[in-house]
Formats: C-alpha cells, structure tokens, sequence
DNA sequence: GATATTTGACCCGG
DNA sequence: CCGGGTCAAATATC
C-alpha cells in the first residue's frame, strides 16, 4: 500500500513539473506583450509557482519513502462527538519571518482573518494568527502573529511570514468593457469588468489623487468618486477605470443589488484577548477597508480572466464612460 | 444564508 | 515529550 502511494505521489510531482513549466511559460509570454498588468500576472504567476513547488515538495517526501502519515492517522470516526478525530494532512509553518514590528495599531494596509490563537509560554498574552483573506481566492500566502506586548500592553509585537501575492484592494481597477451592441431591448446593458491592477496606483502616486468626480446615478442621486484611480480619457480605449468598492457604490445605489459587505472597523474594542483582524488603515467603513475580500461578494458573476458580468443602467454606463 | 471568529483537537519539529 | 502552529466544527455576526 506504502509503494503504491509513493509511485502515485511520484507521478503526481511529475505532473506538477509539467504544469510549472507550464505556467512559466504562459507568464513569460504574457510578460512579452507588455500589458499593463504585467505586474499583476507576474504576482499571480510568481503565487502559483510556490504553491506548486510547496505541493511538489510536500509530495516528494512521501514519493522519497515518507510515510504518508495518513496511514497511521486514525480515521475520522462518525460517532465521535464534535471535532475530534479529523483527518488533516497540512504543512508545517516553513517560512521564516520577514519583519517584526511593535506597533500600536494593528492596521497594516491589509486585510487579515483570524484562523487562531495561543496561549504561549513565559508570555501572559495569547498570541493571535492571521493569514491573508485573500488566501482562499487569490492564495496570497502572507500570514501573521500578533501578540500584545507584555511591557507595554497599548502595543502588540506583529511578526509577518510570507508576502502578499494578493492584488491589494486599492490597486485593483476594474476595467469595464463595452459589449457593445448587446443591448438588450429593455435597454439593460451587458458589460463586463476585468478586475486588474491600476498601473498608476501600483506605481508612484501620479497625481490627482484629490481630485474627485461626482457621477450621477440613476436615482438621481450623486456618488463621490475619486479620480485617484481613474485613468485618463485618453485611455479611454481600454475602458473606463474606477476602483472595485467604489464602483460597488455606484452600482448598489443604481441597482440596489449590491450590498458590499461591511467588514469590522479599526474601532474594534481594544481586548488583548479580541485581537480583531487588521483592516487597511484607510478610514473607518469605507475605502479598503470595507472592502470584500472577493469581488465575488460584490455579486459579480466571476468569468475568466478577472472578468465579471455586470448589468449596468446604460445611463449610468455613460456617465462612466463621459 | 454567507462570512468571520472562537476554540479544542491535531500535528510536527526540536 | 512539549510547545507552538494549524485545522476545522461550532458559534457569532451581519
């Protein structure tokens, strides 16, 4: 039973190799056409990469005569009560820190989910795990503790493993693509949004970032937007350019539709023992901050690649495009 | 109903 | 064997 796990764990890993070849190849030639989300393919690309070399490594050791500890692990018992007896088969923490800081708040700019929390010796604080929200839909790999300082209770010691292969929530620009001539005859129109990286966000701030534009929604009422993501008409060509939450507001006011989901604020009650997870340190219930940690709590229809279905007012479509 | 947090169990490295 | 990192069912929250 042994031999015939490692001969399947071998063939898997030699499956893996063609397929990381296969995604090195794919990048460099996405890399070539000079796409103004190169950065974001290379993020994505650079993401898969290391989890196929996590899983071909993982795998190596049980096709090099590891005992697939499944074997001995005892099964998961139907009867038993509650959680126990479950199978697992994860990996060991690997990576090694790469910063530590001791810092009042514990907003970093990212969005973090709790997964747990410890009670660790020789401190008199839990200490508390985060990983990525983004991990379950983009498999951002960042993780990181957080502990309340002993000396100094008003601080926590936050340790970060693993960096984001996320594309942060600022950065991400949908661009809306006309299907033109899909205009249903109810005067609905069909578009579709490719959720990207904004060149000008991921690059130096290139001004007009408090500027605003105010859109007209078709209730007639008015949503701010600011321009600090907006592209330039003269890249009008490529569509229309408006960051994801923002563009969420307009939307659920238009259609009233899309509820973005409002995720805990910096005001979270200060208990060493409720660490809440680090939000954006942009204000408090708008900006990144409620951000959803997937376009797809937003109600977009995921298409391939990063391209959402949404139906959009045709009146509200041209203000966009204006 | 969907998503986030809590918390005891499970697992691995030292 | 023990400490610490992770899982995942239960629970809470929206």
């Amino acid at each position: 039973m042994a031999s015939l796990g490692r001969e399947r764990a071998a063939t898997v890993v030699n499956e893996l190799i063609e397929a990381r070849e296969g995604v090195e190849r794919l990048k460099s030639f996405l890399m070539q056409l000079g796409d103004r989300r190169a950065p974001w393919t290379e993020q994505v690309a650079d993401g898969v990469l290391n989890r196929l070399s996590n899983v071909m490594s993982a795998l190596d050791g049980a096709a090099a005569g590891g005992q697939s500890s499944d074997g001995a692990r005892p099964q998961p018992s139907a009867s038993s009560s509650g959680r126990n007896r479950r199978k697992r088969n994860f990996s060991r923490r690997s990576q090694h820190a790469y910063e530590q800081r001791i810092t009042a708040t514990l907003d970093d700019g990212h969005i973090w989910r709790k997964y747990g929390q410890k009670e660790i010796q020789n401190s008199s604080n839990p200490r508390g795990y985060f990983r990525c929200t983004h991990r379950s839909d983009q498999g951002c790999p960042a993780k990181r503790q957080v502990q309340r300082c002993d000396a100094d209770p008003s601080k926590h010691v936050v340790t970060y493993y693993g960096e984001h292969t996320c594309r942060d929530p600022s950065q991400i620009v949908p661009i809306v693509i006309h299907a033109a001539g899909d205009a249903p005859p109810d005067g609905g129109a069909s578009n579709l949004i490719s959720f990207a990286l904004s060149r000008a966000n991921a690059g130096s701030n290139n001004g007009g970032a408090s500027s605003s534009q105010t859109v007209a929604a078709v209730d007639g009422s008015a949503t701010q937007l600011s321009t600090s993501s907006w592209c330039t008409s003269d890249d009008v060509s490529a569509g229309s350019f408006m960051q994801v939450d923002e563009l969420g507001a307009v939307v659920g006011s238009a259609a009233g539709v899309i509820s973005a989901r409002k995720v805990a604020a910096g005001s979270a009650p200060d208990d060493a023992d409720t660490m809440m997870p680090g939000l954006g340190g942009v204000g408090t219930g708008t900006g990144a901050g409620s951000f959803p940690s997937s376009p797809n709590s937003l109600g977009f229809e995921v298409g391939d690649d990063d391209l959402f279905r949404l139906d959009l007012d045709p009146q509200l479509v041209c203000t966009l495009w204006n």
